[in-house]
DNA sequence: AAATTACTTCTTGTATACAAAAATTAATTC
DNA sequence: GAATTAATTTTTGTATACAAGAAGTAATTT
């Protein structure tokens, strides 16, 4: 957000990381960055920084970037804070959700259920992140939210995986469908456990999760 | 972490901001900060940026960087966020602190305890933070851990102010007592509920809370 | 032939130089 | 005398140059 041509860089960069086109592992050069986008190493160095700061990268000192590789206990670790923060996002949400985000919030589930049956999964996957970004809106803490969709995007790489099991968008959409009517009734006490249970990994959900896990993920432990 | 010059400054800013020795709103010039520390600009920009990305400074594009000023409206969402976040730590605390870290705890407690009748305000806000780590610790799960450790360092200019309130430390130290209590007999449910209480700012606390704030707070309601 | 060590090359970290935008000051106009 | 505008001065953002450390390669030794 500060310079002009490093401001440029960081969303890129942010997005390739995130769809897994720079997958965990892979080295940054910085010189390659810089002629890849035109400009001096400065600005690229300048977008590395941030990104090291969210946690997407890793800088080793004198060693260069690399994209962060994530064990598989960071990861369990950073899915049940994000299973807290969401469900705290949806009790607010119960509690302080507008008239007009309450229409808003209908009309994105549905548009959700209706192409959970299919075979679109990126549009789901789209859709589905849409209608959650409405819940943590409707939350009305900024701060809240805005830490939530952080997180959410240092573990979309990961997410994408889930998806494509068989059965799990239709499951998770009759989940959202339960949690939307919570919500809309100010049951804040229901959305809050519905989308603990929603967002965990936990029961047979675990075991899928751990299979459709690519190697890489065993590898470090830190 | 990374360069050796601008991980040496990094520390260094990060602690002038969280004890308010630069206070919010003012301007970390470049080139004063480069002289002070005896480097280049370019270490410094570095530093920045990082701090940037924790929310503790801001930078505005060609205007450069101030010490962030936050609104009343920003401090309660982050309280907000903070007691869940604690919250979630005590919860996950009562369920797998190790015997160790039981010891530990209590004796911790014990310190606090003793200081909270006295008027070491700062000794006791040292103190008060080592335990409030060591929850945090038994929670076990590491990326919670530095979350809500980020998260308590950036409200913590604004949380001096709260522990002199009178009576406070006493009161303090007595929700503490319960709150030990609970996580030592792996009351998870109770644990999760007096933190979310200890930290939230309501009631009649919200009063003297608004009342102790400096008046800068009330310009930007950003 | 394997391993260790010296040497070369490459990459990062820092300093400096330059360009462009914002802030400040001075001057002119009403 | 106040306000607007032009000129100057600062300050940020980027590029380039240089220094130092890491990685890779070649040569020597066992």
């Amino acid at each position: 957000m500060s310079t002009s041509r490093a401001s440029e860089l960081l969303p890129v960069l942010e997005q390739e990381i995130v769809t897994g086109t720079l997958s965990p592992g892979t080295r940054l050069d910085e010189t390659l960055l810089a002629e890849r986008f035109g400009v001096s190493r400065t600005p690229v160095r300048e977008a590395l920084n941030r990104l090291s700061a969210t946690g997407l990268i890793e800088i080793r000192p004198r060693r260069g970037a690399i994209v962060a590789e994530i064990s598989v206990q960071d990861l369990m670790n950073m899915f049940e804070v994000m299973a807290e923060l969401e469900a705290t996002c949806a009790k607010l949400a119960a509690r302080r959700i507008t008239p007009d985000e309450k229409k808003a919030l209908l009309e994105a589930h549905e548009e959700c259920d209706s192409l959970a049956g299919g075979d679109q999964h990126d549009m789901y996957y789209e859709r589905n992140t849409h209608m959650h970004n409405l819940i943590y809106q409707a939350s009305h803490n900024n701060f809240l939210e805005k830490q939530t969709k952080e997180l959410r995007q240092r573990l979309s790489p990961h997410r994408r995986l889930q998806v494509r099991i068989p059965g799990r968008m239709v499951s998770s959409s009759n989940e959202h469908g339960a949690l939307v009517t919570a919500i809309l009734d100010g049951n804040s006490k229901l959305a809050e456990k519905l989308t603990r249970d929603h967002v965990a990994i936990q029961g047979e959900r675990f075991t899928d999760f751990l299979a459709t896990l690519p190697a890489h993920y065993l590898r470090n432990s830190a």
